[in-house]
DNA sequence: CGACGCTTTGACAAACTTCAATCCCCGTGG
DNA sequence: CCACGGGGATTGAAGTTTGTCAAAGCGTCG
């Protein structure tokens, strides 16, 4: 494989989330403990320690912060292979839950340092914080200027681009996409809705939807 | 401006935005090249080339991303003394503006690598990164879940933080309040005088406010 | 001192939320 | 296999918050 190669291949895997550092993803295979969670259970806490770095095996999480009466923001969703937990330097600032029933990879990060080094370590922290960083910006401009339904919008769109399959199943519920966008329940009902009414999307289920004409969404994400 | 005034500036801000590591800085004041810019003009552009390392000296910078119909978002704003455009790997997804007449450093990423090793290298990148992403999820919360007047109170709150000093001066206008809130200029403006009724800030001009009960302004801001 | 640009204020409109009722999956048990 | 129950989702009507448009105020800088 040339050189250049090999470069775009890290800069496509920095754009999309997905296949990390490759040392690194064996080590986690191999040194990291399998655990499972309960839909709704607790992987980390808010304020928590952060010493160590979770993958997605099978399922799906969330990380959200709550507001003392309440009220939460979703930070991201994390699917099958991704990384997350590697946020912070000291605490977490957001709290982890398993969006469903799943498994996690899970290894402490000074193992992980041990044993494929500093310099591949301090890369790997990096770039999975880098990419965090990216999507908290994406999601940034999408709370602070898109309307209801371009946040819907782009929301679907994200989804449907990450599994390029026909149907794709949301993993959460309206009340976590209400939260990672910022609106209500019935907000989100009614723009998905009108996204159907437009003939953009098709629902079959509240679940399951297929893109129908995804030039009209990608306009409608604005 | 004037010299006195300046100096001040920095001393706060040496105070309190939490120092970078030390030789990095050293390398930066001596290997890096002072720019000035004249308000509003543009220090980096959106899907630039990320090649370089900034740092106020004097004056104040935003970063901000537009959609295409002219709606903006600022990502955040930097004052004297801190670092600023390390966010990306690739390209730069805001670009950044002076927000006033001002004066930075820049050095080349590369350069700063070779001066100062890889390791200290890629630990202040990733320290640097790892802030920036740490603000932009406190700005996500704020930016999906606060109500207007709650906004306007935390941003208060964390410039009054910044400077702790009696008076505080805003370095910014209405309109970058507004794109940093997620709000209109009017909005704002409503939610500012609210605050005065309330006796929690008082403006003497529309760029310089005191804090009269920092309690209730910290409660305000939720 | 005057003028321009930014800020404030007011009245109205639109977007989004709230509250409440109904619907519809979907899984469970008969 | 079908009926049933229940939790999540949708829909409607009304209310609140925020945005829009327009005019007036005020400060700052020639």
């Amino acid at each position: 494989m040339t050189q250049a190669h090999l470069l775009n291949e890290v800069q496509v895997a920095n754009a999309f989330a997905a296949p990390t550092n490759t040392a690194a993803n064996d080590v986690m295979a191999r040194m990291g403990v399998r655990m499972t969670f309960a839909k709704d259970e607790e992987i980390y806490g808010q304020d928590e320690e952060a010493d160590f770095i979770y993958r997605v095996v099978s399922g799906a999480v969330r990380t959200s912060r709550l507001m003392s009466d309440g009220r939460r923001q979703i930070g991201g969703f994390y699917y099958a292979d991704e990384t997350f937990g590697v946020e912070t330097n000291g605490l977490h600032r957001f709290s982890a839950e398993a969006l469903s029933d799943c498994v996690v990879l899970v290894l402490k990060a000074s193992a992980l340092r041990s044993a494929v080094g500093e310099d591949t370590f301090q890369r790997l922290v990096w770039a999975e914080t880098n990419r965090e960083l990216s999507r908290t910006q994406d999601h940034l401009l999408l709370l602070g200027r898109k309307t209801a339904s371009e946040k819907v919008a782009s929301f679907l769109m994200e989804l449907a681009d990450r599994r390029s399959a026909e149907a794709v199943t949301l993993p959460m519920g309206r009340q976590d996409m209400a939260d990672y966008l910022g609106l209500t329940i019935e907000t989100v009902s009614r723009m998905l809705t009108q996204l159907q009414s437009a003939l953009v999307v098709e629902f079959t289920g509240a679940r399951r939807f297929r893109v129908n004409n995804r030039g009209a969404l990608a306009r409608m994400a604005a």
